[in-house]
DNA sequence: GCAAAAGTGTTCGGGCTACACCCATGA
DNA sequence: TCATGGGTGTAGCCCGAACACTTTTGC
């Protein structure tokens, strides 16, 4: 079934590598597991797997997902492939960088420690295998420049959230502080956010109002060209 | 040397395929070949080989210019990866998409013409081999916002070019146009273009001044934040 | 009553948009 | 002298940035 022609060619082993984003409500954090077999064992490192033959790399993608967290229909992105012949002291390996974006829930903790797993701040990142630390930068800069983009910040959060836990996320997620006033007015006035009824007291006695994302208003938006710079 | 672990995987063929990108002074054009083997003899095709073992694809898509136009230390940069099991009917190929920007004199004329490649305008590309369409759609896409964010644009031109030169390089990436008043204040403003004594009467009578890109303004600039939204 | 977070309006300046006419020159 | 493309200025508007006080309520 090969073509003659390709036969002439070389095999590369193409692996995965995931970077889990998750917001605990004040920080950003990525899912590490501590390396079990050799080369880099007993360092830290990102989740990945080899590709399969019969599976594309978004596939995969959801495959180590549903391994390291058990979610399925996770939102991922690739942003980058290292191919660097020496990357990988085992074998010349090419990995190809994903980010996703989950919501941490005692379900995904579970099985996140099954897999001796844990999560890390992004602000004080561990020294990690091979270019992982590399591959982590990089992902943090393509996830800065698709929220300008989409509204994928939604993502992190849970379905009902208060406009103080969002300007929290877009706060960690660009390492700066922005005014709670245009920040409130900018999501606002894109029209995408629709206000429920209730409070959220977790976090003040006053309460926050709960929002909800609203898709079909974005889908309309993102006609028009989305764009959500702060 | 393999390491163990790794040698219970499969392989897979890995390819670079590249969309290279020129521009006639009217439009955007790329090269592609007529495909010469199996699966897709005969077809429209982006040049492209396969990944060979001590190589990078930023090395391995060098290679790939090299062989097509005869060009060294090409702008390019990599933007997708393209992975359905069944996108190419010979076998299972992974291909990372590239564009690269280049500009076109004599030689690289001679050399593409050896391989019986074409310059193919953008806004009347034809049918192409497997998923290449898309391929291509993407790397537009890609261009579009590089160029947002750096100015790659000067990549596609002479050393010396006019304002105007510029704006329907920009016109053609965007496919519309812009006001010239506008476009020129601009440009300008980003204080990265150094004007020139001569001037081209190439394509007027009064003639156009010339103008350079000054990189070190625009590597200050850079720390500051590019932005070159039109 | 006080601490702690939520919520709200206004002003200013810079940048984008839209728009029309003169200039230089070769033919 | 005329046709062609190069070059210029201004006014209005919108948006982002900066900034301080009131509200609610659990303790």
């Amino acid at each position: 079934m090969t073509s003659k022609y390709y036969q002439q060619f070389k095999h590369t082993y193409l692996a995965v590598d995931c970077v889990t984003f998750c917001f605990t409500g004040e920080d950003l954090e990525i899912i590490l597991i501590k390396r079990d077999f050799e080369p880099g064992y007993g360092e830290w490192a990102l989740p990945g797997i080899f590709l399969e033959p019969d599976e594309s790399l978004e596939e995969c993608t959801q495959r180590i997902m549903k391994r390291f967290t058990g979610l399925e229909n996770v939102f991922f992105e690739q942003f980058h492939i290292f191919s660097d012949p020496k990357r990988d002291p085992g074998d010349r390996i090419v990995t190809v960088g994903f980010y996703a974006l989950i919501k941490v829930d005692n379900n995904v903790k579970k099985k996140v420690s099954e897999h001796k797993a844990y999560w890390y701040k992004l602000s004080r990142m561990p020294k990690l295998m091979f270019d992982h630390n590399q591959i982590v930068d990089r992902a943090l800069e393509s996830l800065r420049q698709k929220v300008k983009q989409q509204p994928v910040g939604f993502e992190l959060l849970p379905k009902k959230f208060t406009i103080p836990q969002l300007q929290k996320l877009y706060e960690a997620i660009y390492s700066r502080s922005f005014d709670k006033r245009n920040f409130r007015k900018k999501v606002l006035s894109l029209k995408v956010l629709e206000q429920l009824a209730e409070k959220d007291k977790e976090s003040s006695k006053k309460g926050a109002f709960l929002y909800r994302f609203d898709k079909k208003k974005y889908l309309a938006l993102q006609k028009k060209g989305y764009n959500f710079e702060i």
